[in-house]
DNA sequence: CTTACGGCCTGGGTGC
DNA sequence: TGCACCCAGGCCGTAA
């Protein structure tokens, strides 16, 4: 799934290959996850490729536009679950659901290969980038401590749902959050307000490390990210709560927990990762703390 | 305004 | 062998 660390690994294996280059064709398969199919093949044929960059979780191309005195462009990519962006040789063999081949004037072509077309494509103006990135919050590589404190310390909203919204960080993702949670020893249902001074400052550093460190093992490879070189990340094996549920914690022993937090399977150390107050007379409490009488039971929703 | 939640999109994996 | 169902991340609408 790509997050921050995946999507800055494709966009610095782009960088490596696409600026100065020029596209030379378009061919698109299924395009109902591109905002603006035709225009894609329209402005994109002979126009040059200035830079790749991230932000957040999305990846930015800024564009030359094919005739001079046009408005310059860029296409905004968003890989969902299951993007993938990858430079290929044009007799590479074509792996399946990829809907987007772009044509390159040294005879390679970028691919973007997607099983749920979660993802996203979209051609935009100056203007209309600006509002769109514009919506996002503070990279979390980038805040300081000061501003990361700010965004959260007076949000009534569980700190997983804050990591989570891209409006508050830009980038994470359901993966890195957990791992975040894990390494500065905070439940993901804790309250954004009551975490106190030293709670912060331990999600904060921790937030960059794992991010750090994810990026220089490019990425976490869980189901089908690979890299713009068609590689898979090595940060999965570094994972110490994510999908280890039953597993024991690196730090402890105890075996790691899964529930549901802002809607997303949610693992963490009951032990490591205390859990907050139970609610005075709040009807659903976290965690129950007496086992007494029925086992866990299920929220069967539906 | 803020927060919580359900639903939608698609298809691989799983369990019966 | 077939098939219903769950779940994933982002986003949007709605309710409190």
């Amino acid at each position: 799934m790509p997050e921050l660390p995946e999507v800055e690994t494709v966009a610095r294996g782009l960088r490596a290959a696409l600026p100065g280059r020029r596209i030379v064709g378009v061919r698109l398969g299924k395009t109902d996850f591109i905002e603006n199919p035709a225009t894609m093949e329209r402005q994109l044929p002979g126009s040059g490729i200035k830079g790749v960059r991230r932000h957040g979780k999305f990846l930015v191309v800024d564009m030359e536009p094919a005739n001079k005195g046009s408005q310059e462009f860029s296409l905004l990519i968003h890989l969902g679950m299951t993007g993938q962006l990858v430079v290929s040789a044009a007799e590479a063999p074509v792996a399946p659901h990829t809907h987007v081949f772009l044509a390159l004037d040294d005879g390679r072509e970028v691919r973007y290969t997607d099983a749920r077309r979660f993802g996203r494509m979209r051609m935009v103006s100056e203007t209309e980038r600006e509002a769109a990135l514009g919506r996002l919050g503070l990279d979390p590589l980038e805040a300081r401590r000061e501003q990361f404190v700010e965004q959260l310390h007076s949000r009534r909203a569980r700190i997983k749902a804050l990591l989570l919204d891209q409006r508050v960080l830009r980038g994470m993702g359901n993966i890195y959050t957990d791992e975040s949670l894990w390494r500065a020893r905070i439940h993901p249902m804790r309250i954004g307000a009551t975490l106190g001074d030293a709670e912060l400052r331990r999600l904060h550093r921790a937030v960059r490390d794992v991010l750090t460190q994810a990026i220089e093992m490019r990425g976490s490879s869980i189901s089908d990210y690979v890299d713009a070189e068609g590689q898979p990340g090595g940060f999965q094996r570094r994972h110490r709560v994510y999908q280890r549920e039953g597993k024991k914690c690196f730090r402890c022993g105890t075996a790691i927990q899964r529930t549901m937090v802002a809607g997303r399977s949610s693992y963490y150390c009951r032990r490591c990762q205390p859990a907050p107050r139970e609610r005075a007379r709040g009807r659903k409490g976290a965690a129950s703390s007496a086992p007494t009488g029925r086992t866990r039971r299920p929220i069967t929703r539906r």
